[in-house]
DNA sequence: AATGAATGAGTATTCATTCAT
DNA sequence: CATGAATGAATACTCATTCAT
C-alpha cells in the first residue's frame, strides 16, 4: 500500500539544453494526457511523441510518477500565478470583497487550460489526489485561514478551521465541476456570483444584497 | 476515449450456491479495494482472496468492470436506503428542515462505508466517476430540484438549476471529503449544522439563527 | 505432439432419448460451425445451443473431439451415400463412362452441405486433416484402385498406385475448392465435364472428345 | 469473421542487433511449428525457445499473427525464389515445356522445407489459408493466365479461366500433398512426369508422348 | 549524455473438463 | 441420467524500467 518512489526531478537542468528537453517531455505528457487520457500515459509514448529516447526520459525522471508530479507542479503553478498579487491587493478589504476577488481568481484559474485540469483531476489516480491536490489544498488553507483571522470579528462561525475547510472544499469543487457541467455559468460570473454570496452569508451570517440577479434587478 | 464494454452481470444466479459465490466475490472485491487500493484490484487477486477459482470470477461478471459496476450499485443502494422515507418525511416540511434533513441523511449515508466509499470515489478511474456517481447524482439532483421547485417562492436564486447545482455539490464534496479529513465535526454533527446554515441562507437569502453554536449560546 | 484422447462416442445410446440427445448436440455442433466458425466451437456453447447442460454433452461425447469426430462421420456418412450404388452401375461401364460418373457423383457430394464441409476442411485444425479426411480418402482409394485395376489394359500410366494418387487427389481438391471459388462452374457441370475429359486422357493417353464446349460445337 | 488485426512488423529494425532479434525469433518459431506443431506455438513459448524476452518478441510483432504473417513471408519468398527466371528462360519455349518446367520448379519449391511447408498450410487456422495462400496462388495464377494467352491457339479448353484453375489446382495440391504421402515419386520425378503429361494433354488435347515410362520403353 | 534494445512480472480473460447435487 | 457451478492451467499482450553501447 505504502507508495514506492519518491518523486521530484532527478536533477537540477543546469543547461539549456536539458531544459529544452525537460519542457520537451513534460509538454507532450500534457498533449498525450489531454488528447488520449491517463490510459495512453505511458513512458514510452511520452518520450517517442516528445522526440527523445526512453533513456533521456528516464534520465530527468526517476519514474512515472516524478513526470506526473512535475506536470502538476507546473499547473498549479500556474494555478497559483497572480494569486500573491490578489491576496496583497485585497489586504485590508472587507471580506466580502475578499471572498469575491478569490471566488474570482479561482475561476479565472479553472479556465486555464480546463482539459489538462480535469484529466489531472479525475482520471489521474492515488498521486494525484494525495500528493498534488493535498499540497495545493494545504496552501490555499493557509492563505485562506489567514485571512479569516485577520477579519475573525465579522465571521460568525465559531470554529474557524471548520468554516476554513467548508468555504475552501465549496469553492474548489462547485467552480472544478462547472468547468466542464456549468461551463456557461462559469464564464458569464453567475455562478461566481451565487457562490461569492453563499459563502459571504454562511461567515457573517448576514444575507449578502444580490448584485447581478434578476430578482434584485426588479426591485 | 469511450469504453467498449458492457457491464452487467453475466447470469442471474439460479441456485443458492451461485448467489453465495457471487456475494462472496463482491465481498473479496470490496475489502481488496479498501485495504490494498485500486491498484492491487486485480481479477486473479479477487478471486483468490474469495476463495473461488478466477473461472467462476468469469461465470458471475463477463469483465472487471462488471464486478465494480456491481460493487458500485450494491453501495449506493446502501447509501439511498431511507431516502425515500425521509423525502416523505419531509414532504411538506418548511425548507430549512428538509435542507437539514437532507443533510444529516446525507451524513449518515457517508458513514455507512466511508473506507469503500472513498475507494470507489477517489481511486477508481473513469468508469467509477462517470458511470455510477453520474448516475447517483443524477437521482439526486432530481429529487432536490423537485423539493425545489415545491418551495419556489422561498428562494432567492433567480436560477434555480444553478442553485440545485451548487447545493448538490456543495454537500456532497463537504461531507464526502470530510469523512476522511473531518471526520470528528462530521460526527459531532458541527459540519452538518454549518453547512445546513450555509445552504439555507443561500437559498433564503435570510440567515438560518445559528443553533448549538458556541457563539449563539454566549449571546 | 502425440494426441491425447481416443475419440468416438462414450456410449451406444441405446434409448431414443439418448439418440435424440446426441442429434440435438450434433446438430447445434454443425450449426454452429457452420455460423460462427471454429472459434466460436465451445463445448459450452454447444451445450447451450443445443439446449441441454454441459454435463450432458460430456455424457455422450467423452471431449470436444469426439464430438467433432462424430459430426464428420456423420458428414462423410452423408458424402458417400449413394456412392455404393453408383459404383456397382458403372461395374461394367468403360472407363471413361465411371470416371465421369464418379466425378459427378464427388460434385453432388459437395453441394450437400458445402459450407459445413468448408469449415471441417478449412477452419477445423489437425484432427481433421488426420483422422477424418485420410479415413475419407483412404476409402476413397481403395474402391478407385479397384476399378483401375479391373481396366488396367486401357490404362497407359506405368505406376497405378501413383495413378490413384494423382486422380484422388485432382478430384477431392479440384471440386472441393471449386465450391467457395467456381461455384458457378460447379453447378453448370463445366467444371466436371473439364476434370472428366483431363482425367481419362490423363489413364488413357487419349484424348476424349471435347463434349459440351463450345470449340467442339464450332467444328 | 473477418479478422481485426493488421499484421505487419511493428517497427523497422534498426541496429544489427535487432535484426539478429528478429531473426532469432523468426527461427525459433519455424522451429516450434515444424517440431511441435500450431497447438505449440504460444508467444511466450516462442520468446522462451529463441533466447529472448517475450517484451521484445512484441518489440517487433505487435501480435501473433504478425509474428506468423513475417514467417509465411519469408517462405514464400524462398518458394518464389527463382520463379522469375524460370519464366523469362520458358518465354518463348511450346507449351508442354513451359508446363514442364512449371511443375518441376513447383516440385523444386517444396523440397525446400517441406515439414514448414505443411505446418503452414495444414495446421494453421484463417488467416494462413486466407492471407498467405491467397496472397501466393493470385501470383501465381496471374502468371499461369498470361503464359496461357500467349499460346492459346494450342489450348483447347473453351474457358481459360477455368483451365488456369484447374491446373493450377491441381499442380500445387498434387505436388504438397505428394511431400508427406509419395516423397519417392516426388523425389524420381514420376510425380512430375506424369502429372506434365495430364496436364499437356488436358489443354491441347492431344497426349503427350510418354516420355520415361516404362510402357513407352518397352513398345 | 543519449539511445533504444531488452526485460519480465504482471493482467485480464478463455474454455475444456470435472463432479457434487 | 441430468444439471450447472466450479475449476485452473494456459494465453496473448502491456508497460515501467534497466543498461550496454
Amino acid at each position: 500500500m505504502a507508495k514506492k518512489k519518491p518523486a521530484s526531478p532527478r536533477k537540477m537542468p543546469e543547461q539549456d539544453r536539458s531544459r529544452a528537453t525537460v519542457d520537451v517531455i513534460v509538454d507532450a505528457a500534457a498533449r498525450i494526457l489531454v488528447k488520449d487520457g491517463y490510459d495512453a500515459f505511458t513512458t514510452n509514448r511520452v518520450a517517442e511523441k516528445a522526440g527523445v529516447s526512453i533513456g533521456s526520459l528516464y534520465q530527468y525522471f526517476p519514474n512515472k510518477d516524478a513526470l506526473l508530479s512535475e506536470l502538476m507542479r507546473r499547473h498549479t503553478t500556474d494555478l497559483e500565478k497572480g494569486i500573491e498579487a490578489m491576496v496583497a491587493r485585497a489586504a485590508d478589504a472587507p471580506l466580502a470583497e475578499v471572498i469575491r476577488a478569490a471566488v474570482e481568481h479561482n475561476v479565472q484559474s479553472h479556465l486555464i487550460d480546463p482539459a489538462l485540469h480535469r484529466v489531472l483531476s479525475e482520471e489521474v489516480p492515488r498521486l494525484g489526489k494525495l500528493d498534488w491536490q493535498a499540497a495545493f489544498a494545504e496552501r490555499m488553507t493557509h492563505r485562506v485561514r489567514a485571512a479569516f483571522e485577520a477579519r475573525r470579528s465579522e465571521i460568525v462561525v465559531p470554529d474557524l478551521d471548520l468554516a476554513v475547510y467548508i468555504v475552501t472544499r465549496t469553492v474548489e469543487t462547485v467552480i472544478h465541476n462547472a468547468v466542464t457541467q456549468r461551463s456557461h455559468d462559469l464564464k458569464s460570473g453567475a455562478l461566481a456570483e451565487e457562490v461569492t454570496r453563499m459563502i459571504v452569508s454562511f461567515l457573517t451570517g448576514k444575507p449578502l444584497a444580490a448584485k447581478r440577479s434578476v430578482r434584485a434587478a426588479a426591485e
